[in-house]
RNA sequence: GCGCCCGUAGCUCAAUGGAUAGAGCGUCAGCCUCCGGAGCUGAAGGUUACAGGUUCGAUUCCUGUCGGGCGCACCA
């Protein structure tokens, strides 16, 4: 199948295990150990392994003896590899043969679209959760954060060989969409020309009057006249929801589903996910809690607030599962806590056959990590089922000055602001750049600006020229090669492409690692040695046999190049307008 | 007080425990009779906060110190 593309790094594998087990060498936990890697410095070859230096001190062999053994048996007729290496202290390097090297770009383009893609994670359902903003407000620039690298690790993850879902948890069964509801009403009442107050605590946003406008009068002056409290809630919710979902298309993120906590309510999970939790001995009925670490028991002690009255309420052992203290899951009055539907939540999740959960939270919970996962182990579920992945505030900078947020009073920069100022294309690729669990400074002054500082524009670029190449080939009758390839003579061209070639591991290491930010990464360094290439190998003005050759080179990097755009949701267009000549 | 995250070039940030720690921006010096100069080439810029430890090897892992951020409710 000539489009098939497989990972290097499992051919590879299965080559060096194949020579170990021939050696004699090879041991599950050896086997285990046994990993490949892309050397930074191109003259270690295009694949390393550690794994002789690794295994030498449990073995009693010198890294160099087993290095050896592994040459002595490895193919010498393999398809990819020409050349093994012993270097350094043990390292084992890997050449591709010239054949290969030079048959790259005809692979890549076979490939076309799916060059990247892998069966790497074998099929394994996972579901992303992510943004989960409470749907009180219009999305902040801290969701749009959140937005941005959840759509990314779940666009890695499916092209790396896992089954991805992406899903938004909403907050819909709290008393905060009570107040919600009732502050919809104030600025209703106020729009009519009555008492405006808002409630004690209320929303303050003025997204609130624009939502009240919006209302149907003569329904929303029934419901005020019959004091329908439920009428407001829905109305209230059921646009917020929909102004987040829009705010969120626009930003080009979609969920596979919306799911809401109401939905747990209803169906009796909540209720079935207390009785599971009772029938495995793990909750009891209590006035403080009986399982807590010494550091959290001074704050049991001190903190007379914690518990309403002498009333018991209903704790889950978190304690025994590495949690600090106990928790409350029903409180004395027989509500819920907010816990017990977060555990039926995954519990659901669970139960639809995921069998991994990422979840992306503020910085502002991860207190309630620990928390949460205690709970699910207590339930029952894989130690490995729920991983949080943090994602780190986004520090709004308008030059030196720093722009605080507050939801309540109102005050923010909005995702809509922030696709309307900087485009969604720009926004997405800065904050992609970073790792998700570090701060980041977002200076909407230069993120402004359409010029050269912004790095997005230099990745659309890259694939702008390439595109461009290929109309200017096209009118003067050069069409890219076809067939067998010239081998690659050019330091540049060399560079390039096996830079091209490393593409489909850049992404299994991203899914694997749930790092998105290695796609843009991966996208700046190429297009490096794409302009590299461009400024010192002429691709139209050489002879024709040489231009075509050159062509299918720039052709396939414009593939790599929208693959990669493709998974971080940015878009490659084919032309860039300049802003000389808009302006001129 | 306890816990989590962070500390890398002037600034914003990279670097599955690997070989000489890299980009962008900024600064300085060059490159358009030429396929898109939103580009390229070169220079300067570092005790990876500090001190120990683990090992063939540490920016990465462990301990401590310092500095910054955040969190510690029968709120969500």
């Amino acid at each position: 199948m000539p489009g098939a593309w497989t990972l290097v790094w499992s051919e590879l594998r299965a080559a060096v295990a194949a020579a170990l087990d021939a050696a004699g060498f090879a041991t599950p936990e050896r086997l285990a150990r046994l990993d490949f890697a892309i050397p930074r410095d191109p003259s270690h070859g295009d694949w390393t392994t550690n794994f002789c230096m690794l295994v030498a001190k449990e073995a009693g062999q010198s890294p160099r003896a087993i290095a050896d053994a592994i040459v002595k048996h490895f193919p010498a007729d393999h398809p990819m590899i020409g050349a093994v290496e012993v270097a350094g202290a043990g390292f084992l390097n890997f050449r591709y043969r010239d054949s290969f090297t030079a048959s790259l770009p005809a692979r890549i383009l076979a490939a076309g679209e799916a060059f990247g893609r892998s069966d790497f994670g074998a099929g394994e359902k996972i579901i992303v959760e992510f943004v989960s903003a409470n749907p009180t407000g219009p999305m902040n620039i801290v969701s749009a954060r959140a937005a941005a690298v959840g759509a990314a690790i779940v666009s890695v993850l499916n092209a790396a060989g896992w089954q991805a879902a992406s899903e938004f948890y909403v907050n819909d069964a709290g008393n905060q969409v009570d107040l919600l509801g009732a502050s919809l009403k104030a600025r209703f009442r106020a729009r009519i020309g009555e008492d405006g107050t808002l409630p004690e605590g209320g929303y303050q946003g003025e997204y609130l009057a624009t939502l009240a406008a919006e209302l149907p009068e003569a329904e929303a002056r029934a419901a005020l006249a019959s004091d329908d409290a439920a009428w407001w809630r829905a109305q209230a919710l059921e646009r917020m929801i929909a102004w987040q979902q829009r705010d969120l298309a626009r930003y080009g993120v979609t969920f596979d589903r919306w799911f809401r906590e109401s939905e747990l309510h209803l169906s009796g999970a909540v209720d079935e996910t207390k009785r599971a939790l009772d029938q495995r001995g793990v909750t009891y009925l209590s006035v403080k809690p009986l399982g807590v670490s010494e550091a959290a028991q001074a704050r049991v002690d001190s903190e007379e607030g914690a518990s309403a009255g002498d009333a018991p309420a209903t704790w889950l052992k978190t304690h025994d599962q590495g949690d600090d203290m106990d928790r409350v899951i029903v409180r004395a009055d027989g509500r819920p806590t907010y816990l017990l539907p977060d555990i039926a939540y995954h519990r659901d999740k669970r139960d639809r056959g995921f069998r991994r959960a990422i979840n992306l939270w503020g910085p502002d919970h991860h207190a309630y990590v620990t928390t949460l996962t205690s709970a699910l182990k207590a339930l029952g579920l894989e130690d490995d089922f729920l991983k949080v992945q943090i994602v780190q505030y986004v520090k709004l900078m308008q030059g030196d000055e720093e722009v605080k947020m507050s939801k309540r009073l109102g005050q923010f920069e909005t995702l809509a602001d922030l696709v309307e100022e900087v485009g969604s294309d720009c926004a997405r690729f800065f904050f992609l750049q970073l790792s998700s669990n570090a701060h980041l400074k977002f200076d909407m002054e230069k993120a402004k600006e359409r010029s050269d500082k912004n790095p997005a524009f230099y990745v659309q670029y890259a694939h702008a020229r390439c595109c461009s190449l290929a109309r200017k080939g096209a009118e003067r009758g050069l069409t890219a090669e076809t067939g067998d390839s010239a081998p690659l003579t050019a330091a540049e061209e060399v560079a390039l492409v096996r830079k091209l070639s490393t593409f489909p591991e850049v992404v299994r290491g991203a899914a694997a690692a749930r790092e998105p930010h290695r796609v843009p990464t991966y996208l700046m360094e190429l297009s490096a040695e794409l302009h590299r290439y461009y400024h010192n190998c002429p691709v139209l003005k050489a002879e024709p046999a040489v231009a075509r050759h050159r062509l299918r080179v720039h052709d396939a990097a414009r593939q790599v190049l929208s693959n990669g755009l493709a998974l971080m949701g940015v878009s490659a267009p084919e032309r860039l307008d300049r802003e000389e000549e808009a302006e001129a």
